[in-house]
DNA sequence: TGTACATCAGTGAACGCGCGTTCACTGATGTAC
DNA sequence: TGTACATCAGTGAACGCGCGTTCACTGATGTAC
């Protein structure tokens, strides 16, 4: 595998991944509207205009962080996921480890799921990795109704018009499961991330602020929302 | 009312008007984190130490147009549900105003809503209006509550230790609405900013952008889920 | 009503700082024969 | 194994731009007598 690497390609390596530390670092004080490639090259010793051999402009090392970051969230969930056998378990554990990932990152989880930084337009190379946490949710329907503990609520509409055939494209990655609980799926993805946004952003200061309890017992009324029954 | 306004007062008011005008027009553009006060005093033919008669800083700018935004979308909800008398109806027409408010407005949306300004700490000033459209959301619970129009989910669960404690603080503000509720109305708000921010934000492209029926159905599901039925 | 003084809006220059990106260059590392 | 050449990382200077804030000032507006 290493066959054929020089020393450069490993410095190479080396250095890409300092640089992206170094930005992060940066980003953590400064918010990425104000992440500066000079700042990076201040902080690694480095003349400004090294950075160029790495990344061609400061958008493509914003593009790399935002990418990194929805991996990194990804793995997190799709690791919590694997870890329990009962569907619901794991979906609550998938939705606890992003929470966990968002304030242990808080600027990384802005840098992806707030403001959108402004003249930066995300390029098609982020939609698969932001695609992993809703793919792990939609998973864990599908297994839950191959394993029989999905239980669609009664009280939920069927959609219809355009809302049906934007949910037809879900379906696929969640085999079996009613078009009306994907609809809830999406309803809940977005309180998810609503939630913790809100927590991060400090809208829940002065009610729900420490919000670990209250973050327990949402996630598991939505795991209730979309059908999710507990293995008996 | 306008005894003693001399036309030093006057202009002074119509100014400030401006200046906030033209930084709202900026932050259009440019986002909040590069919002220039040079940039506002070139639009308007000054010079850029003359702002300072006006705001005595950056900071204090944002904070002005940070209370603006607040007062603006509070007002347009507490306008949509004052025109329904049933409150399921207002409530959904709350909603409904308030992501047409941050359609219309997005980058007002993303200054109260979005990552936080980095640097920037929001003074205890802006918290009174960023409690409006909440407060709407509860008093029409209240009022339903009184009409007998409140028939609380039976599954929902009974809220215990800290988040019971926290729930109690907004209990006064939505008299004789049961606890269970009250948590699943701050569900519902987190889930409401969340799905609009996700729409703004770009994170429904490729599911459920346009979202206007996602928005309806869901809007429809979370009053069913604190409990809202229609005057029959 | 008229005058003297106080208040305040806006000017223009300056301070001291930051940024992204380009370009010709030096010198080290890698490759082909 | 040794040499000639090609590749590439990093330098340092420069371009052209931006910013917030301070300060001494001019001249218009407002106020008190």
């Amino acid at each position: 595998m290493n066959a054929g690497r020089t020393a450069r390609d490993r410095a190479r390596t080396e250095l890409t991944r300092e640089i992206k530390d170094s930005a992060r670092r940066h980003l953590a004080t400064e918010g990425a509207e104000r992440l500066s490639l000079r700042a990076v090259s201040r902080e690694l010793g480095m003349v400004s205009s090294a950075l160029y051999r790495y990344f061609p402009s400061r958008d493509d090392l914003l593009t790399a962080l935002i990418i990194d970051a929805y991996d990194a969230l990804g793995a997190e969930a799709e690791a919590a996921a694997k870890a329990h056998e009962d569907p619901r378990e794991a979906w609550l554990a998938a939705c606890r480890a992003v929470r966990t990932w968002a304030i242990k990152h808080q600027h990384e989880y802005a840098l992806i799921y707030g403001t959108p930084v402004a003249g930066y337009k995300a390029p098609q190379t982020t939609v698969q990795p932001a695609a992993r946490v809703p793919l792990v949710l939609l998973g864990l329907l599908g297994s839950a109704q191959a394993r029989g503990v999905l239980v669609p609520p009664g009280d939920a509409p069927e959609p219809g018009g355009l809302l049906a055939e934007q949910t037809a494209t879900l379906a696929d990655l969640a085999p079996g499961v009613p078009a009306k609980v994907l609809v809830r799926t999406v309803i809940v993805w977005t309180q998810l991330f609503g939630m913790i946004s809100f927590e991060l952003f400090g809208q829940l200061v002065g009610t729900m602020d420490p919000a670990d309890e209250f973050f327990e017992a949402a996630s598991a009324q939505l795991a209730d929302f979309v059908g999710l029954v507990p293995v008996s």
